[in-house]
DNA sequence: TGAGATATACTCACTGGGTGAGTATATCTC
DNA sequence: GAGATATACTCACCCAGTGAGTATATCTCA
């Protein structure tokens, strides 16, 4: 069951659109509007690829999907979330978001959007869990450092760049609180 | 020619290969363990993903393979860059990086790693060619925040993410300098 | 009035990044 | 003498992502 694939790259818009479907049952090209509207600067989807995902998220039985037909426009298939669906989504809004800057850039504020959305300190709450995972992972990469043989000046690079990153997450974590409270 | 992918995503280890080739042939299992070692904190690549990626540039003629039976091992085949490889390098060598968070952490490191290899300088001038498409980058984050609707607060907050890495990139650039400087 | 852009709604074939498991042997380690 | 580890590569698979194509309706502006 909810078998996550493990390496990193893998951020699927999937639960974005099952977050959308949530909310009411909806068609894709509705969806990808959505998306590129409220996200846009999140998620960078091509309309084909919202296809793609809705037509997975079908078979795997998170959505189910029903042609209506229209006089004289293309059919629409207007997609509802089943129970199954739902519960994936709810499992991977609980789920704490990774500390790599990707992770943090695309699933987290894609979590954050929806959390705020619900209300009730549920987006402040995410905010702060994510500042102590962030806190953890720097603290890992700092031990993490120490370790490379002094032929490795590129690894080595790569991580004080990483660690960069990571610290300039964190400030924007801090201020993110602010902005939220302030709309 | 040279018909690069066009979006964000595509950073393919591809051109990392080609560089060690460019230093000498070699076989596959070499070439993941180098790739692991100089730049494992840039590049997680498994093995097989290696191999795919030597597959298809055999198939596009920038290398070749010859095998070579081994007494009690697994045969091996040495690779060899071909012409056309060795200018495709040259070329994605020259080809200036983009100012994405992750094209610098791994395509930009990826040339500069190489550059620094070949001495006189060329390193220093990837970084302050970087460090000036950053500076633009930057700025031209800065006018897209003004033109958000106000209800896109989280758009905003994507783009103000993007901002504050990217200032970060900048530092650590500069920093740059100064590591490979002191060794 | 009529040409061209834009919106609606979806399909298809394809590339390529990425993984995990499997194969078979040799050597090192305890 | 058993079990880990190194050598060297193959295979089948998943999924992210794209670009082009299809067909119609409405809006825009000279």
């Amino acid at each position: 069951m909810a078998k996550h694939s493990t390496y990193v790259g893998a951020l699927s818009p999937e639960y974005a659109l099952l977050g959308f479907l949530e909310q009411g049952a909806t068609h894709g090209y509705d969806l990808h509007r959505r998306l590129l509207f409220h996200l846009g600067q999140i998620w960078h989807i091509s309309q084909s690829q919202c296809y793609n995902i809705l037509k997975r998220l079908e078979a795997q039985g998170d959505i189910v999907g029903e042609l209506y037909e229209q006089p004289r426009l293309p059919d629409r298939r207007i997609f509802h979330i089943t129970e199954q669906g739902r519960a994936r989504f709810e499992d991977w809004l609980a789920t704490p978001t990774g500390c790599s800057v990707r992770a943090i850039r695309v699933e987290f504020i894609t979590r954050l959007y929806f959390a705020h959305l619900r209300g009730s300190g549920e987006a402040e709450r995410l905010i702060q869990n994510q500042v102590e995972i962030v806190r953890q992972g720097l603290e890992r990469l700092q031990s993490a450092q120490k370790t490379f043989a002094p032929e490795q000046t590129f690894n080595r690079l790569g991580l004080e760049f990483r660690l960069q990153q990571l610290r300039a997450a964190l400030d924007w974590l801090q201020n993110c609180v602010k902005t939220l409270q302030g709309d």
